[in-house]
DNA sequence: AAAATATATGGTATCGTTTTCATATCAAAA
DNA sequence: TTTTGATATGAAAACGATACCATATATTTT
């Protein structure tokens, strides 16, 4: 591989030259440059990212730390994060834990190894200890989507327990009084405080919450299982809050299988606004999640930590949104 | 930050001693070693992957570069050779081209700088310039999905004309005889590549094509656009064969508003087999993809180039499998 | 007892860059 | 004419790691 020295000798100057043109800094007189170029253009060399960095001690490059790549949340999550980065001068280095501690251990210790400059993390993981790690490294971390448990960090989460509340009034307004909850995964921090929030609600009204199914796989199938029981149960809900699209989905399924019609016979509802739930039909009402915006305030604080930015505005964190589309109504008489 | 002559200092030894602990390799008491590892623990050292790299000329890091991350099957390719190239010890630098020829040159110029061990690529661009830039470079690259045009190298791609195919034969079987084609994006290799092989079941029966609307943009609302053109249209076709799922839903959607019922009064095939295509009500019959086997399949290759094993199988190419749900029917009588 | 081998440790060159320092020429200012 | 500053170039040190070489002692084999 051509090095900084091949280079050197084939436009005959020195390495100190080569370098100068690279960075285009210092003097150089047109010929040598043009010398240089030439050389460069021949070999297709490209500086050693390694020992650039083991030199200057500068790093452009962002850890990406996502539970997992195929969950389109984190699809849409990590891909706007990444043009945001782009566009700013910085290099992502994706990693997708497959909600394995193992995983995610494995990589902190990669991101300290290849002296990332900052870290965007969606822990699955409940104890933050890794991540203290890389505070001590004095990298600077933003927590997206869920907080870091126990670490003091930017965090860009939004405000799920508000989310909870909003489904909840949603379908009380529109006059139903037996509801039950589906959601999934049970462990997850997001899921927990959706529920919390819906609660908050039941405790001030005289609605009845009839029946709270939790699964603990995030999967159609899972939640299609779940939403049955809930649906052949004695004194079937006239509305199910699923605390995810894709639970709201396997809700509408099952009653469909069962020979309900959605929204006349039961009301549903969901979280997060992935695109599928504008393909189901009937078509879905849910909670949109902004995740794009979430990705990109995510992206702005880490950058204004990196450059130790002071001043400017500091992002909001992105707003909730009901989107009413057909599988909400009225109870049935 | 911690250097390898920290941890020797702490540990009142050299740093080769360090290095050995580190590597496993080479003879270490165990008081030293002991010793050692205190110090790395209490410092959380990790060795620079950067000097590392400069000094061995060994890189684990394999360049994974695909066209987007939040249209779901790269999403979940993504996430599959992840996890394949982890088990097998590599690191993976995924990246997102956003479809922009300018990116994946950024992006190639970074696999070189970084001095990757080994490429993945879906790339969206027809020149294939910059990969013969790798190619100089010695790099092994492995194609997939589509593959890199006018370059000789590895290429793990299903049978799109097989799956054009495929698709046709099932419709023709039903009884249908006057069938539309709807799909995007236009430029797509595959998507031309699945349209010629319907075209070559069309050549060969008395079947009638009714007509053909592609779309640039590959998403929901320009689908179900075109579809409602197909559908309006005189002499409306009883099929409709989506190119890609996304159309296939666009084609259910509009079908739904214009109040046709499906499969009663049209069919309607998809191809890819995307979580959503299980979603929609009717459930989207279509051709699945084998998306997660095309990318073990080309991590598995990568490795063998990189690693230089002539023995072993030669993975085969996965298959394509009919996927018969609710949308495919016998025309109306 | 001598020779060979296994165990243990450290010094130093080296990888490909950037940075600092040194030096030289030339033009403009004093 | 001497000073000053801009322009131009290269030699050498440094970054953090590994690999090679040298050295020393302990243990085993002849």
């Amino acid at each position: 591989m051509a090095s900084i020295k091949t280079i050197a000798q084939l436009a005959g100057t020195s390495v100190t030259t080569v370098s100068r043109v690279m960075n285009n800094s210092g003097y150089v007189s047109n010929e040598l440059r043009a010398n240089v170029e030439r050389a460069i253009a021949t070999t297709n060399y490209r500086p050693s990212t390694g020992a650039r960095l083991l030199r200057s001690g500068k790093s452009d490059l962002v850890g990406i730390l996502l539970p997992s790549l195929d969950v389109q949340f984190f699809g849409i999550l990590a891909h706007t994060m990444e043009q945001a980065l782009f566009d700013l001068g910085y290099q992502s280095f994706i990693c997708s834990t497959a909600e394995s501690a193992a995983h995610e251990a494995r990589y902190i210790s990669t991101f300290i190894s290849r002296r990332v400059g900052g870290v965007i993390a969606a822990s699955a993981q409940s104890g933050a200890a890794h991540f203290a790690q890389l505070q001590d490294s004095a990298i600077p971390i933003v927590a997206i989507d869920r907080d870091l448990n126990g670490l003091e960090s930017d965090a860009v989460v939004i405000d799920h327990d508000l989310g909870g509340r909003m489904m909840a009034t949603h379908l009380i307004d529109l006059g139903h009084r037996k509801i039950a909850i589906l959601g999934a995964p049970a462990h997850s921090q997001s899921i927990q405080r959706r529920l919390a929030g819906v609660k908050t609600v039941f405790d001030q009204t005289t609605a009845e919450l009839s029946g709270v199914e939790l699964g603990s796989l995030h999967n159609f199938d899972e939640t299609y299982r779940l939403a049955k029981l809930l649906l052949t149960a004695p004194d079937r809900p006239t509305a199910i809050i699923g605390l995810t699209d894709i639970a709201a989905i396997g809700a509408i399924h099952a009653a469909h299988d069962l020979g309900l019609s959605v929204p006349q016979d039961l009301s549903i509802i969901g979280f997060d606004d992935i695109p599928s739930a504008a393909f189901v039909l009937p078509r879905l009402t849910t909670i949109a999640q902004p995740i794009r915006q979430l990705g990109r305030s995510a992206v702005a604080r880490l950058h204004r930590l990196m450059t130790n930015d002071q001043n400017g505005v500091v992002e909001p964190v992105p707003e909730l949104q009901l989107i009413q589309r057909e599988t909400t109504a009225p109870p049935p008489a």
